[in-house]
DNA sequence: CCAGAGAAGATCGTGTACAATATGATTGTC
DNA sequence: GACAATCATATTGTACACGATCTTCTCTGG
């Protein structure tokens, strides 16, 4: 009845292997990002603000991130919520509004900075081993991306 | 102020580039997925039922998947709702819901068995390529999931 | 000037994820 | 053969993702 069609098996599927793996990946991350009160999502707005160092618009963290308004709006909002972000539409183009993180969220830095070191440990996987792979996995995100988005 | 902090760069971090590549590719299933109207982790639940050829415990699916009841119990009500898979009491335990699928279930499997190629071709991503990749990613999920699961 | 096109966010609806808890069935032990 | 521990699933609550639509604001050609 079941004629073995390997291109259905689980283990053959790049894409299976990539959302088992991104969310195990995730997972690790809660202990840590708990201890701070936010999650993974969060923390990555938060890593792109800090690497700005500037206000931003909604739609230039969504292209960093390649999250949408539908995603990123009630985020931000929770974010404020906690005092972590402010956001104030932009005086000279009253379509945006401007991100920022508070003093409360600029302090999160810190404590931040030994997060990725402490995670990674805990995988097993080294830093320098991880680089290439980080290329090639980011090298097929945007082959993807480029048919499906665009 | 903002002095460099090369660990918190996005560029950097493995755990950003599966999340995105993860996102990216399961958004590039949509389309096709959408034709027999259901998402992406539906179809990896039939995948499991279809390659197994016998009713499966729900937690049984779970392992394969790495998901849990909370996920898989709304997950397996829509498809059931849709006629395309069964739920039942083990009779042997009465703990266990055993979960089939229909005979409009199981006809999906010869329309599935082409979306594998059909996506990653769209992808630009040649399957014998992607051996090793899958490979080395799901050597990651393993040693990720052994530390934060288990 | 001003209508319409387009941009930027916000909102809505559906469907995951997952931690935490609840519920009912089974099992090992005395 | 009660019964506490354990097991399998369900439920609840919170937070993404994302397609689709809506609102507001900006810009541009006539």
């Amino acid at each position: 009845m079941a004629d073995h069609l390997p291109q259905l098996e689980l283990g053959n599927q790049l894409c299976f292997a990539l959302y088992r793996a991104s969310r195990a990946a995730v997972r690790a991350y809660g202990p840590v990002l708990g201890e701070l009160g936010i999650t993974y999502p969060q923390y990555l707005v938060l890593l792109v603000l800090w690497e700005a160092d500037e206000p931003m618009s909604v739609g230039a963290i969504g292209e960093h991130l390649h999250l949408d308004s539908g995603t990123l709006t009630p985020l931000l909002k929770r974010l404020q919520d906690q005092g972590i972000v402010t956001r104030e539409r932009d005086p000279d183009d009253e379509r945006r509004v401007l991100v920022a993180p508070t003093a409360a969220g600029r302090a999160m830095r810190k404590r931040a900075a030994t997060i990725p070191a402490e995670v990674s440990q805990q995988y097993g996987v080294a830093v320098s081993d991880a680089v290439d792979l980080i290329a090639e996995i980011h090298k097929i995100a945007d082959a993807i991306e480029g048919t499906v988005d665009a």
